[in-house]
Parts: structure tokens; C-alpha cells; sequence
DNA sequence: GAATAATCTCTACATTGTTCAGATATGGAG
DNA sequence: CTCCATATCTGAACAATGTAGAGATTATTC
């Protein structure tokens, strides 16, 4: 464990995102439900009550953190998507793959974070479910991506409408499953294979 | 809440189980992170060092809690299975919906169940992987149901090898989402369907 | 430079998991 | 029946936690 930070002004500077990094490090090594807000005070080198200036109680400091990993979790797929250019049938499909691993890779690099996003901390209202997921940027990305497919033949049509679902409700539950050892690791891989399969991805 | 019980005897009789009977009402209600020991104990009228002779830590006791409630889902599919008797074809697809279905109204009834067999508090070590998924009894339940759909016709012969992986992540992980609110409640049926569609499953 | 606001500290409190010495009851041997 | 070993439970104690509030320290604004 890294010494806590002693500083030399009164004022912090930037208390407020230093709580949220120090916060983000901590649950990506022990997990949310280990957090300790005093321990993150320590490790900014701050009283514990500071923290309360900039978030109202330990569970809000956690949604933060969610909120900033929902966005890396993003990024990380728009990473990956740019890897694999082109318009065809062959760079659609090699997208949807790269989307999905993209997922499970950023969930096993640092399954704490996965587990945050995806657990109780950060389950979203009944009422905003529809907006959330619209909006959500992950979302759209395996929307367009499959769009492609659609559109260069790369999909079965009659499947189009349940493409998303099936999508990444097979991807998330693998990558869930994986990570809590119900499944293999390699098994993620045939995961792909069967959808890209069932979906009629890629027939050539 | 209900009122802490007041026993006569010193002895309990039956500590053990009524801490986990206790353990798993309160999980239900509040979710595993908030549950507490001594509340446990309390509701059982039992101070909280008692607990310590039968767990040996809080921990513990909620391993135990996941370890019956999976018993428990799989209890909860069997029966749905067996309101849907039959050998052919059509029954074989009846089976594999109530099959999901149960998987998914189980999870509904009681939220934080799932969260707790699914969540960090009980996953498998990367030993026993191989043999804790060919030994558990849920997942015989699909493979006997896809085994039966392939004999009957009802499956695509090609899409055999993954309909196993497939269908499990897709249903967990649509569970899951839904669960969270990341996925409207009904988008469950949708993925059903999808899945039916894309396997082949029940094409007259 | 003084008043006001923002930021941070200190102390305190209730609650938690856990430990351990000791109290209490139970069951079996004589 | 009695006594003793053993299983079972209690009580007090400890360190750690989340959180509240009063006060100290620094920044900001006029």
C-alpha cells in the first residue's frame, strides 16, 4: 500500500477528482464493498470529513467512481472499433467482434470495475431505464456496428430485430459468468463464435 | 421490522440454521453489503459471539446464504420444468422457455438472491471451475433440454456445440441487466424470442 | 486590509466485526 | 442420582468504520 500523501498547503487544490482517483485506484484493488472513506482521506491526505465537502456520504463517492468507469468502459470500445476500418461485410464483422472482446478484456483487466458498474452501486432507476440506455454511448456503438452488418448482408434479416438483446445480453452474461468463475476463460471465445453463427454473421 | 426473539432456553437447539434462515430473510430484504452480523444475531435473540461457533466469520454465513439459494434456483427450475411434460418436438421448445423463463422470475422475485450468487461473495476459485459448471445441477437442466430439442429437431444441428453457452450467458446476462435497469423488464421475452429464432429452436 | 466565503481539521458518537475469558446448560459415566 | 467434561452461549472489550458539527485556516472579493 502506497504512503499517504502529506502536502504543504491547507488548501488541496483539487480535493475533489484526487477523492475520485485515489477512490477509483482503491476499488480496482479491493473491490467497491472493501472501500474505506477514511482510508481514501489518508491516501489523498485529507481528513476523512473533507470528503464530505464534495460528496454527501461513501455510496456517492462509489457512484462516481461508476459513472467515470461506464465512460472508460466506452472509450475503451471506441478504441477498439477504430482498430478495424472499412465499410464491407468482412470490417463489419471483424467490428463485432472487436466490440465484444473489447468488452470482456476491459472486464478482465480489472474486474472490480466490472463488477461496480454492473452491481447494486449502480443500477439505475425503473423510470430512467429507457433514456439510460438510448443514451448510453455503449449502446450505440454495438447499434451501429450492427446496422453495418445489416446493411452489407452480413446479418440474417429476420434476426435484426433481436440482434441487440441477443447481443449484448450474451456478451454481458458470458463476460459476468467468466468473471465469477462459472465459466471458463476461453469459453468467451466460443461465446463469439456462437453468436456470430446463430446470427448468420459472416456467412460466406 | 420484526421484534428480536426472546428464548427461554439457554441452548437454542437449532442455532445454526436459524442464523441462516435469519441471514437469508435479511439478505433478501436489504441486499448482502448491508447485511450485519449482529442484527442476524439479534433477530435471532442470541448474542453476537454465538454466531462465531458455527461461522467463521461474517463472510461465511453469506457463502452459506449463496450456497442454499442456488439450491434453491435450481429447485425453482426443475419445477417449472416439470409442468411441462412431453417428448416431442414442441414440448422440448415448452421446456427450454420455462427454463428461461424461471431463471429470469426467480432473479425478479428477489433481486438481491441473484446479486448475492452472482456477485463477488461467490465465485469460484479458476480451480474448480470445470468441475463446479459440470456439477451443478441448473446447468444439467439446460443441457438435458438442448440434448432433448436436438433429438426432436427442434435445434440446428450446426448451432449444437454453442446453444449450451449461448443460451446460458444470454439468459444470465439479460437477467442481469434487467435487474439493474440497464434493459426494460420486458425486453426479457424479446430476448427469448431472439433466441429461439437464432438457434432454430421450434421452426414448424 | 477587512469581511465574507470556501475549505479543511478535530473531536465525538454510534455501529460494526471480531476476540476471549468466563458463565451456563447438556449428556454420559460412575 | 451425581459429578464432570463438553458444547453452547454471554459479556465486556477493541479497533475500525461512516458520519455530524463546531471550529480553525486559508482564499476571495471589495
Amino acid at each position: 500500500m502506497a504512503m499517504p500523501k502529506v502536502r504543504e498547503t491547507y488548501h488541496h487544490g483539487d480535493l475533489e477528482s484526487a477523492l475520485l482517483d485515489a477512490a477509483t485506484k482503491m476499488v480496482g484493488a479491493d473491490g467497491a464493498e472493501h472501500l474505506s472513506l477514511r482510508a481514501v482521506a489518508a491516501e489523498v491526505g485529507v481528513s476523512p470529513s473533507a470528503a464530505y465537502h464534495y460528496y454527501q456520504e461513501k455510496d456517492s463517492l462509489i457512484s462516481c467512481v461508476g459513472a467515470r468507469l461506464f465512460e472508460e468502459l466506452a472509450d475503451f470500445q471506441e478504441q477498439a472499433l477504430l482498430k478495424v476500418p472499412g465499410k464491407g461485410a468482412r470490417a463489419a464483422r471483424a467490428r463485432f467482434r472487436a466490440l465484444g472482446r473489447a468488452y470482456f478484456e476491459w472486464a478482465s483487466m480489472e474486474p472490480n470495475f466490472f463488477r461496480l458498474i454492473f452491481g447494486c452501486y449502480c443500477s439505475a432507476d425503473e423510470v430512467e431505464v429507457e433514456v439510460l440506455r438510448d443514451n448510453s454511448r455503449a449502446w450505440r456503438l454495438l447499434q451501429t456496428c450492427l446496422e453495418d452488418l445489416y446493411r452489407t448482408g452480413g446479418l440474417i434479416p429476420a434476426l435484426r430485430p433481436y440482434a441487440e438483446i441477443l447481443t449484448w445480453s450474451a456478451v454481458h452474461g458470458a463476460t459476468a459468468l467468466i468473471i465469477e468463475g462459472h465459466l471458463p476463460k476461453d469459453s468467451f471465445e466460443s461465446l463469439l463464435d456462437g453468436l456470430e453463427r446463430s446470427l448468420g454473421i459472416g456467412i460466406k
